[in-house]
DNA sequence: GTTAGCACTCGACGCATTGGAGTGCTAACG
DNA sequence: CGTTAGCACTCCAATGCGTCGAGTGCTAAC
């Protein structure tokens, strides 16, 4: 479809591009070394890739600037995926080789140093409990009324909620609970976990234990709830580094939406494993019409667990950021089964 | 020191200038209702408010802004703690309805009403575990190797870590281990429980188990390390709404600044209890020189656990935020007493 | 097919002009 | 003596204008 000359002369308009965050001239792609046109010759690729819609001119006088359809398709054919620098492999080694002894620390940890390390805004999707099994139950009793409920998970997740306890029922109801609870639950995965409750279990506590709907309905809630992952930010302030944010408003429409956890959940819907790219409006969301998401999935014994990603404006390094997500990764996913292997 | 007169046009100057943002001039001054007196007096005696340090002036031809001392002498003498509106109070009154099963909730929740109440940029420091007590303390293994660490404090605050098993302990070492901990250090304050670990404990679990050595060292880590608090940041892109942000390079240098956890941690640190404001140059940190943080410590069964904290512009409506933080402080001591009592 | 040359476009930048808000001072007033 | 009207002065902010230069599209020559 596009020339050899034409893919050489979009991919260095877009490097260009990248680079200087202004619209590139035919003079300026000329005189890099590796197209060797005048600069006349230039300016007609130029129209031609312009009608076909993958360059923009900001004004009839100025340079050209890539569009969406442009950017697709430099990420889809032309960038070169240089893997991931010395340097930041040394940044990196660092990072995993530091202690970490909970799940949110690596995940937390890991949106910072790719924000660091990229200079864009990093969201990571912490490890969803869905796919993952019930290792443990627990109530610990606070006071009279109410007690802590822990739930760990094979990954070594926990997650924890007080509740209060029902009026009527006793101590010793609720351990027989528990302890029915974690001979069966121990090892069902957490999306059969409610219906396992109200099937299996149900029926035989009714047996032993008063109240028992009571207690099972809170049971079903504290088990059930909230099972979304947590969303880490890290880097939003990078936004207002890229002169397309140096106005104001802008940037505060875009800071805005990263500080609603709903809104990134969103981001991340069309989640299929491996790296994908959106460009501009390739996203759901028209805060970020100007910016591009590139996303990662992590996963853990061979089931995909969550999400990393980085948001720039579509202006954005690709093949550093592509390289880095697929890295770090691949290095996550290691480092979850050293720790439980 | 001031007369009454210079008081209320002093007062009428920073409400103004905290309404407008703008310089205020005399003439203006003058046709507020509440300073009955020509533009020429007011000019007289902005004249003397601005040889006493209170007013500046930002270059010869313009209206008067409040410097710090005269912001710091309208808190100190003349603002008004209208107490909170009823809209507010409903708003709040929605928030504690809601049904809240942890901690973390609460306190993340409430820096986002914070930050929503007020259009400001809200901090809040999650519960210090240091003054707790130990409820319980329990391992549960994931694998061979290795195990996680669960620790629940008399409020209800969990802490979890995944260890790492030492080569040669045996399953029945660590729950020996687990029983004798809970024995002795259950209803022991944080703060003590590492001096009891080593005094007390490790001569006795040096009888009953081997390699107690290596046990002990890991749980000493375990339950001594990262004891911070968390930190809790909601509405930082409120910042860009301030004109005084307006420059993109000074928003940035406050929203890193936001990012940095360490740097929030700082400027909470001189935290006696109760109401604490500090008005620009006053906080420690040059990125917000030109910011105020207004802060409040909330606290359960006497102690106090924690601190929410509004941050925006040395132009901030010092009354009402005062008012909303002293009123939400309270409200938070009262829910964990009620979850407790 | 490629390139040099040229007229044209259009935003960015610098500069002078103007308008208005606000001051400080002085003199008059009660 | 405190208060106020009047006035000259200051200085920022907005506006308009001319210039500059990067870049284009087109045409004609190579």
């Amino acid at each position: 479809m596009l020339s050899e000359r034409q893919r050489m002369i979009l991919n260095a308009i877009i490097d260009d591009y990248i680079r200087s965050a202004e619209p590139v001239g035919s003079r300026s792609i000329s005189k890099r070394g590796d197209v060797s046109f005048s600069p006349a010759t230039i300016r007609n690729e130029m129209a031609d890739l312009e009608e076909m819609g993958l360059l923009e001119q900001p004004h009839t006088s100025a340079g050209r600037i890539p569009s969406i359809k442009g950017y697709r398709y430099y990420v889809d054919h032309l960038v070169k995926l240089g893997g991931v620098g010395d340097q930041d492999v040394r940044t990196l080694r660092t990072f995993f080789a530091e202690k970490m002894n909970r799940w949110e620390g690596i995940v937390e940890h890991a949106a910072t140093i790719l924000s660091q390390m990229t200079n864009y805004t990093s969201i990571v999707l912490g490890p969803e409990m869905f796919h993952t099994t019930l290792k443990h139950f627990q109530l610990v009793p606070i006071n009279d009324v109410s007690a802590v409920a822990i739930i760990v998970a094979n990954t070594g997740h926990v997650e924890h909620r007080t509740i209060t306890i029902p009026d009527g029922v006793s101590m010793d109801d609720m351990t027989k609970t528990v302890n029915l609870l974690n001979e069966r639950l121990a090892g069902v995965p957490f999306y059969k976990v409610k219906s396992v409750l109200h099937s299996e279990i149900a029926k035989e506590l009714s047996r032993y234990v008063e109240h028992c709907e009571d207690i099972l309905s809170l049971l079903d809630q504290t088990i059930t709830e909230e099972q979304e992952p947590k969303v880490y930010l890290s880097g939003a302030s990078n936004m207002l580094t890229q002169p397309e944010f140096k106005d104001v408003d802008k940037a505060k429409t875009i800071l805005e939406m990263l500080e609603e956890t709903q809104m990134l959940m969103q981001l991340f819907q069309s989640n299929s494993d491996g790296i994908q790219v959106k460009i501009g409006t390739e996203n759901s969301l028209e805060a970020i019409n100007h910016c591009s998401l590139i996303t990662a999935t992590y996963s853990f014994d061979g089931q995909s667990l969550g999400t990393i990603g980085i948001l720039g404006p579509t202006r954005m390094e690709y093949g550093k950021v592509i390289s880095l997500l697929d890295y770090l990764s691949k290095d996550i996913a290691q480092l979850m089964s050293r720790w439980h292997k």
